[in-house]
DNA sequence: GTATACTATGTAAACGCTTACATTTTTGGG
DNA sequence: CCCAAAAATGTAAGCGTTTACATAGTATAC
């Protein structure tokens, strides 16, 4: 490992004047300059990145907390994140939290003890308390797919309760009135808020919301079949479906299939996040699109702004839902 | 932000002892033990990361470089390298290869910047000079999914070849013998192991390939559907067809519905990589099962094993496929 | 040619920890 | 009780940078 201190022999000049080469700073006489850089060339230095942060301060990484690393939802966030910090010289650790409140508070305190600059959280069970007190803290955090009052110019959020409305909305459109809605986890605050703009829209129809069409889900696959069977089961009739997501829609899809329904003839049906997978589903299924990789991207640039002080970035705090229709809606006539 | 040293003085104590309670190391007496780790909490001490890997030479922190940060390939393979190096207290530096040998030399030589202990290489494009060469230098490094002769303890890779030849011999045990093949890019090792594993079944069974069913496509959906298009355009009549990944299945899957083909009736299918798309198509895809998970596991142990010193850990170095029937493949009778 | 004001470079003290080695304290056998 | 050996603790020198501050060098203006 060639040193700072080997570079500054070699090239005649003191260890201050290397350390101004390598960052670029101040003024260095072109020809020092030059002299340097070649020397630093010919020895295959490497700047020590863990010294250099030690002596300045700043680790140039920052921690990233998010649910899951795979999936198309975490994943597409992640691949945004990580690209445009990497473009600004800044590297990346990340760690999954599952959405466990014990876990999310273990991780966080993680990338906090590896001298992260600043932290992006997309976490979903730790109170806003403990987010407003960590916010006090001295590393800048951002927050990712969720809004806390009181440090909203650090959150990056989308209007679920939007999406939900929109997703409802699509279908009453088309002639639906008993719409059944399969929810994620009553807990989540996007679930909720995706609830919440479903009942809106109903609202806004004069349709009156049916508890019995309700039926709580997990955000996965099976849970998206379990509620359609539960649905028909009840003996309730409904002529339309939303999922709170694109995993549950296809596993009600399917199992709606299963039990003898054509798909989007006898039931209507719209997922809610626009992954990859909804264009993998026969019918293909329409879906309620969330800008994910804006919004990674964004979470990025917020981190550049607060701590590596880039106030020139354009940043835009909330996203917005839209419809994207393919297959898996028909009209209502009076034969489903 | 308080440090060791103002720990030693709150408890009466040396720098040295501080240190020492620390890395729960040698001996130091209980009684003082835990005077210094009350005097820890008390005060909210946090270690400096950085100080520590200076001091130590050793950063704790292991760098990844794969193709893509999303998808379900890279992404489940991550989930698990992260798992299971966060549990021996190492953390994980990503960064994105894409596949692109420029971009790939230049993240390597990024993670090597940032003083990581060791890599965990998903690499494409690089050759195996080049990593033959890097693996002289002084940090290990782990090939993952990827075999190269002279650091085979240091590969974890899949037998592609084995699965090429399961997805053939698969279809023609079910009788066909006019199979098509969409491939992913030549240049790909896999994409070229998993072919010539394909033709191999062919041999055995006697069957010719007919480079006229041979249809190149790029690991991606709409490639799927290009292939079946043109395979179709072609005249040349077919009764099954293997796709060298899940996506491009898909899009044949969709696109050969599209042509009127029923399927598995007309047409039998099958994938590869068994990633979670398969069980959202319809009909459901068959497909050839990849351990990435334990792939992704293995990869994290190597590391254990190469860098920290833990040689007890049973090390797996190379995985077998195996088939997974689902609802696209159908044996052959007079009617396709 | 000298004073003035920069510009370029050097010196040395951090940064917060680890660790080899030195020193002190404890333990137990005789 | 004393002494040697073992255990516990302390001392201080790094680890490879950055960065005030000090110093040397170089134009510019008169």
């Amino acid at each position: 490992m060639t040193t700072i201190y080997e570079v500054s022999e070699a090239a005649g000049v003191s260890l201050a004047t290397v350390s101004r080469v390598l960052n670029n700073s101040d003024k260095v006489k072109p020809a020092t300059r030059e002299k340097v850089l070649a020397v630093m060339a010919q020895l295959g230095y490497r700047p020590n990145f863990i010294a250099q942060s030690l002596a300045s301060n700043r680790s140039n990484s920052v921690g990233i907390l998010i649910p899951e690393l795979y999936g198309p939802f975490f994943g597409v966030m992640l691949a945004n994140i990580e690209e445009e910090l990497r473009e600004a010289g800044k590297h990346v650790i990340i760690t999954a939290g599952h959405s466990d409140a014990d876990r999310e508070v273990e991780n966080i305190e993680f990338l906090l003890t590896r001298q992260c600059d600043a932290l992006i959280l997309h976490v979903y069970s730790v109170t806003d308390e403990y987010l407003l007190k960590l916010n006090e803290g001295p590393v800048p955090i951002i927050l990712l797919n969720r809004f806390v009052e009181g440090m909203s110019s650090q959150c990056i959020s989308l209007d679920n309760e939007h999406g939900g409305y929109l997703a409802a909305r699509t279908l009453l459109e088309q002639g639906h009135r008993s719409i059944a809605y399969i929810s994620g986890p009553r807990w989540k605050l996007d679930s909720y808020a995706r609830l919440t703009g479903h009942k809106r829209a109903l609202d806004e129809f004069g349709v009156t919301f049916n508890d019995d069409l309700l039926y709580e889900g997990n955000f996965e696959e099976p849970s998206g079949r379990a509620g359609i069977n539960h649905l028909l089961d009840n003996g309730i009739s409904f002529t339309a479906v939303v999922c709170a997501n694109d995993e549950m829609a296809a596993g009600a899809l399917d199992a709606a299939r299963g039990r003898g329904l054509t798909i989007p003839h006898d039931l209507s049906l719209i997922g809610f996040d626009n992954v990859s997978l909804t264009r993998y589903t026969h019918p293909k299924l329409s879906s309620i699109d969330c800008p994910l990789d804006e919004m990674g991207r964004m979470a990025a640039r917020c981190v550049l702004r607060d701590e590596y002080g880039r106030s020139d970035l354009e940043i835009h705090n909330r996203y917005q839902p839209s419809v994207v229709m393919r297959e898996s809606i028909a009209p209502l006539t009076g034969t489903n």
